[in-house]
DNA sequence: AATCATCTTGCAACCGGTTGCAAAGGCTTT
DNA sequence: AAAGCCTTTGCAACCGGTTGCAAGATGATT
């Protein structure tokens, strides 16, 4: 248990700094030597302490992966690849779950004691205030699919939800229903907040289509379903922007449940195409959320910012496009009216 | 940025000895010395450097969290309890995904590389030897939701795989249906290889029944609808034990897509009794598998081994049950017969 | 053969903590 | 006031590595 530099050193008959060099990239080492460090190595079963090279060089290869929705199936593709993105790069994913807390402090605390090396807050619901506190910290930090808007102090990468508000809002009317709401997640969640003032403003410019708007207490399908029933005991919209997929999902099970035909009698559109909108019994019409490419980028931007960790904060935003499945009617073929 | 134990010690006119001591619980120091540490530290924004110490202590609080099922929706709710049930103890999550990976030989060296104090492989379709290698490696490792029986050297908890093919068998017997098929996972998993067997052996009682088997290419909605399609092609049997649950909403969904209906035409009887097996329009029929206790049970398994590493290994076994919904004919009120 | 430039190498200090040990301090007892 | 005991404290060595520096080795140049 437990071979060190040194026992490396002794078998191989050179000096510890000999053997650190040997397993350091472009340092200053004989081919020679290296092959015998290399050799006393191998017989002893060495690995270097990545921790205790930290202490010297500041580099721990940590990567704080900071997220709050344990309960959304996006969620489960969110993490695959993100942990593959950072192994591929040599980093290694701390995982720290905030479901319940809403005070950054603790987690704050707790990646600077691991040093980590750098912060990913994964996560659509968390307010600005907690990435800027790993900011303030003196942590590079990346808010993976964050409000990019409120918060220039810190690097964001995600899409426009306003925007997705506003297309949301147009796709409906574009489908020819009169009557619309927003069947939003909780409120509290930027995300919504985001998405619903896109979605008025784009129907204020239609005022001759009603439009109303209610939240759901999570992105979950649970909620969806209460909510939708909520919805459907008294008048309902004849159509239904939902916070997101799996909102969307317990929305249409609501309305299956209450024997009404989708998309006949009630249209659904949701926010981020994941998986299981493209299963059958489901094809729900959706805005898909490019999640591999705001990953990708997350990743980059986080690995510059190793090198640079004063980086000037920037927002890296992905354009979303509606996905037609099953949930929405055609398209009517007459041209929109906007008034402006 | 760095406030280091130095600085505190200068800062409280103590020496570095006696910070040290002050933020380690039961240590020798008096109120007095203490209570000017911690007045120095809260100034100066000290917090001890866990890495740093883990070099003397030989403690990390780390816990790598291996898994290689990034695609099943249950693995969501089984990363959300052990990040939560992890932190709570005070230890951290280092999360390796292994999904593509054949050789467990590059997450040894990493987790060796980052002095883990402990392995949890999380993952039913991980042959043991995966586990093996972490427990070689000098790593306390405990594998849950692994094979208990061919691993006696490795702790294991989860369930007997094979005893829930029995009771699926015995489930669909009871039902009435006269001829029956296993849909499993990938042949590789050894949860597949279990179940089968169960089912198989159970079967062997009912020689009157009709047993089929084959297998889905993986624990996802995709391969359990493609494997269901292909039997309906031919002539399928009158109910299928699924491999899990997401396999049984996949093989579910290509019954209704071939017009038939379920429970009617077609039983279905899952594994896992994930969140999703709720839902209206699913409502499936399956073995209830209690997570949270073998998670829970992991975790205290894996925490007792931080103090005793050399533990005698164990297989904790968990009872499941058949949860009845709606994807399956209520049972005859028959006796069956069984001839043994 | 002497000079010089370039590579290698080991020494020793350092990263940020912990801990055994012995000395110092505090308190009670006689 | 001296003796005895327990608690608190600082020193110094150590955990497993890295790295600046100067000395030694190597090879090219004249």
């Amino acid at each position: 248990m437990g071979v060190t530099l040194k026992d490396v050193a002794e078998k191989a008959g050179v000096s510890r700094s000999a053997v650190s060099r040997a397993f350091t990239e472009g340092a200053s080492v004989s081919e020679k030597t290296r092959h015998k460090v290399m050799r006393a190595a191998e017989i002893l079963g060495y690995h270097p302490n990545a921790l205790a090279s930290s202490l010297t060089t500041g580099r721990t290869k940590l990567i704080g992966l900071v997220s709050n929705n344990f309960h959304n199936p996006i969620f489960l593709e969110v993490f695959d690849l993100f942990t593959k993105g950072l192994q591929d790069r040599g980093l290694r994913p701390l995982l720290v779950n905030l479901s319940n807390e809403t005070d950054p402090e603790n987690s704050v605390k707790m990646l600077r004691q691991y040093s980590v090396d750098g912060v990913i807050v994964a996560s659509s619901t968390l307010p600005a205030s907690f990435a800027k506190a790993f900011r303030d910290a003196g942590l590079p930090v990346v808010h993976s699919f964050g409000r990019f808007s409120s918060a220039p102090d810190v690097h964001v990468v995600g899409i426009d939800n306003v925007a997705c508000g506003r297309m949301a809002a147009r796709t409906l009317v574009e489908c020819g229903y009169r009557r619309v709401g927003f069947l939003g997640g909780p409120q509290s969640a930027t995300s919504t907040q985001d998405r619903l003032s896109g979605f008025l403003g784009e129907m204020a410019n239609h005022p001759k289509v009603k439009t109303s708007h209610s939240f759901a207490s999570a992105y979950s399908f649970d909620a969806g379903r209460d909510e939708m029933s909520r919805l459907l005991a008294s008048r309902p919209a004849e159509a239904y922007f939902c916070g997101d997929d799996v909102l969307s999902v317990g929305a249409l099970s609501a309305a299956r449940m209450a024997g009404l035909a989708v998309p006949d009698d009630i249209g659904l559109i949701g926010l981020n195409d994941m998986k299981m909108a493209r299963w059958e019994g489901i094809e729900l019409t959706t805005i898909h959320q490019p999640i591999k490419q705001i990953i990708a980028s997350s990743i980059e931007l986080v690995t510059t910012m190793l090198d640079n960790p004063a980086r000037y904060p920037e927002a890296r935003l992905f354009p979303c496009h509606v996905v037609e499945r099953a949930t929405l009617k055609a398209k009517s073929k007459v041209a929109v009216v906007t008034e402006t």
